[in-house]
DNA sequence: ATTGTCGGTCATATTTTTCTGACTTATTGT
DNA sequence: ACAATAAGTCAGAAAAATATGACCGACAAT
């Protein structure tokens, strides 16, 4: 099986792990579907909400989350057996990254309106 | 077929540009040899300070920092003449992001070890 | 028995990022 | 004058990330 849950990690800082998580194509966009979601989703419903995305970067992404604790799944051995993919309190506790990340995007926007 | 689940696709990320320069390779570390350097530093120093990098990388790690804002260049017109860099005062208000980051992945190991 | 859906995997292709090595311009030291 | 250093740029090569499309196993419905 290829491991394709290892990024190597070129600084080596402390955050540098999940900030690779983090920068993956997907892992943000299902971040932010997550979180509005407000309850468990599947995969094909991840898929339908990311437009351009597809089956194999999802899965990527997915397991990479998973495997740094960020989400948690579940296979529901029920009616229609299904698999939920949800936000753990570790995930939760990004929301302040993403948080920092957007006010200073906010600060450089002011700066580029003062310059002008 | 009944798609109860309403998924509201917020797939424009505030904070997206930024992330995207924190997860240029070389840009953490830089951003963790200026720290802990505490003072101006030159190209060829950072080039020293990270090995395995290279010129080209290193610069357009730069130019990205700079035009975003996380950092400062300033040419000093002096005996030897050279240039500086230095962190911004956005990019200081970074350190945070990667406080939360490094703390989740000491979350994450010490689940780790719990789990062993 | 066949078809369809879900949640993927696999091999391969394409795209994006990063690296290498040659070259440049300006200044400084001998 | 000549070589050396600093701070890069440029084109092309190599490596890494991402996408495509075929396929698979479990289950459900017709």
């Amino acid at each position: 099986m290829t491991d394709n849950t290892t990024i190597i990690n070129h600084n080596n800082c402390p955050g540098q792990d999940i900030l690779n998580v983090l920068s993956t194509k997907w892992v943000p966009g299902i971040f932010k579907v997550m979180h509005f979601n407000n309850e468990p989703i599947r995969f094909s419903e991840l898929l339908k909400a990311l437009p351009g995305s597809n089956k194999q970067s999802l899965s990527v992404a997915l397991h990479l989350m998973e495997s740094h604790s960020l989400i948690e799944k579940r296979v529901v051995r029920e009616k229609p057996l299904h698999i939920e993919y949800n936000i753990s309190d570790t995930g939760t506790y990004l929301l302040d990254v993403f948080k920092t990340l957007s006010e200073i995007s906010t600060i450089n926007k002011q700066k580029e309106i003062a310059a002008v």
